[in-house]
DNA sequence: TATAAAGATACCATACCAGTATCATTATGT
DNA sequence: ACATAATGATACTGGTATGGTATCTTTATA
């Protein structure tokens, strides 16, 4: 299982980084050769954060993306709602044609809680608390 | 993403479905017939059960499966790793390769923490509770 | 001894993940 | 003006896991 996938994971270390550069703007260029990621595809998770707000991007010639709110205001939960959608832990098995207890259902009620405890964790977890000390990406 | 998958899940409600029917003997027939699942698919997974020591099957004519300990002994955890493999809410990111701050990392840190709590409550609930109420599968 | 059950395996379709590949657009330095 | 270096948009692709089917073998019983 995957709580976070890789595009994800890319756009948290991506924004780490942006964060440490302590430069004005990062181009796509910079962050690969520092975080030896797949150039193509960290791009098309730069362009993503730029639509939902996250990031602002500037074109041209010396563009690049810088943050568009503060790190303590990003959250590891709304990035994986970015990228994967909304924090499912069980997608396929609790619908009435599979599941025909699905309001008594003693196994849902459980998994509803621990979807909520993930939830309000990943929800409350944020970049800047991620640079606290690890994630040191270089 | 999917805790439980549809193989897992089926166990489950056949164990529970034996459980209730109180025969001595249950056939994979029978079991079609009263839970509606796919017959070949479900068969599998009962043998798998079976060379895991939780059913006990008899071959020929009239032959079927039983439990082969109590249902209170029979945990949801222990069924998702039957069928699974062990309980992971992140394979393939943490790892040297690809998050060279793996000690400190603290996203991985929350991350373990919630599968912590997750593993700790899923082998905490047996089929004879989810029996209580719920799961009423007939 | 036919039949109805489980045991064991090999195979298959679909969807999702993790990317590539291209082409268009835009700003800058000279 | 214009080459260049950046992002924007979108279509395509290979690998793998899930959710099954299909088939053949073995075993017990009426």
């Amino acid at each position: 299982m995957n709580l976070i996938t890789r595009n994800t994971d890319y756009a948290i270390r991506a924004l780490c980084y942006i964060v440490k550069s302590n430069k004005n703007m990062v181009s796509v260029r910079e962050l690969v050769e520092g975080l030896k990621m797949p150039g193509p595809f960290l791009r098309k998770i730069l362009q993503e954060l730029s639509r939902k707000g996250i990031l602002r991007s500037y074109k041209g010639k010396n563009g690049g993306f810088v943050l568009a709110i503060r790190p303590e205001k990003i959250y590891v939960g709304e990035l994986i709602e970015i990228f994967q959608g909304p924090i499912k832990l069980q997608e396929h098995i609790f619908r009435k044609k599979i599941c025909p207890e699905i309001k008594s259902c003693i196994l849902k009620k459980k998994i509803d809680e621990i979807e909520e405890y993930t939830i309000s964790e990943l929800n409350s977890l944020s970049i800047s608390s991620l640079l606290k000390t690890g994630r040191q990406d270089k």
